[in-house]
DNA sequence: GAATATTTGCAAATGATTTGCAAAAGAGAT
DNA sequence: ATCTCTTTTGCAAATCATTTGCAAATATTC
């Protein structure tokens, strides 16, 4: 409950020096529900806080140290979430109309043991499932528009 | 067994026609086993036969058409395959060593129903499982690096 | 503090995918 | 075949998220 939120102790003893910038960035990351993209990230950090690039380079640290997962539309553009025990992997809904990603209910503890143990013949380290489609919302306008 | 691999006829009954370059394209995706990507695709083409341009636009009208399917990698590369009776809905492997995108073998039926009807509260209109990590090969490579 | 290792910002490069547009080819009617 | 209208194609240029090179700034070690 304390232990895999606290990314800067994760790093610091992976050897990643906890730095001004990386401690605003472990900030802004903390405060974000669904999944954002780096550069949606840095739009909303403080100003001159932290570089473009240096986001990237942090998300992609993360990532590899399992401390985020990434996501990526079918536009090619990566999706971030942190991968702390409040948040469990979970299967994403995206809407191909409007092109939002959304996080879905996790799957039931019986259908989780399924997928995670689907024997692929090779060293899984993380799972993806990602549903794709029109949204609600997006739903609603097409109704609308067809009543016009 | 036929009808959803006769990819032509699904389309000319779309109103989209069947030239020549289109017909190299769907004779070059039927003997293609794994997923590919546009650039294999065309470097693979009878030189000339079709520019690298109109094999991006046919495969984006062949999977708005569900006759493809599209899985894109962790770099955001896009991959492709047929989605004809023959080649079912089923998860993905990506070696984020090497690289490489494989197809595994179908869930079970019943772990494919839980899958496709999950409730997402959308208009779910396809599903991407890809299970990523170290593959096989790469595997046995790190193996003979160890040794050194 | 000096020496060393890591991190950062900025500009420039990358590279897959998309777009604009005018020429070429298909379908249909005459 | 010819004319007309629509779709498709190739080529060059634009996009745009992500990566890279590199020198300056900052942290860590001794
Ligand atoms: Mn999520
Ligand atoms: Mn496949
Ligand atoms: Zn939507
Ligand atoms: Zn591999």
């Amino acid at each position: 409950m304390e232990s895999l939120c606290d990314a800067a102790k994760v790093l610091k003893s992976n050897g990643v020096r906890v730095t001004p910038a990386r401690v605003v960035l472990l900030e802004a990351l903390h405060s974000r529900r669904g999944p954002f993209t780096a550069q949606e990230l840095h739009a909303n950090l403080p100003a001159r806080s932290a570089d473009l690039v240096t986001v990237y380079r942090f998300l992609a640290r993360l990532v590899k140290a399992s401390l985020a997962r990434e996501i990526v539309g079918s536009d090619g553009v990566a999706y971030y979430e942190m991968a702390c025990a409040h948040n469990p992997v979970h299967p994403h809904f995206e809407c191909l109309s409007c092109g939002r990603l959304f996080c879905l209910p996790l799957f039931r503890e019986e259908d989780s043991a399924r997928v995670l143990d689907y024997g692929t013949g090779h060293r899984v380290e993380s799972v993806s499932v990602v549903f794709r489609g029109t949204c609600a919302a997006c739903l609603a306008n097409e109704l609308e528009e067809g009543k016009k």
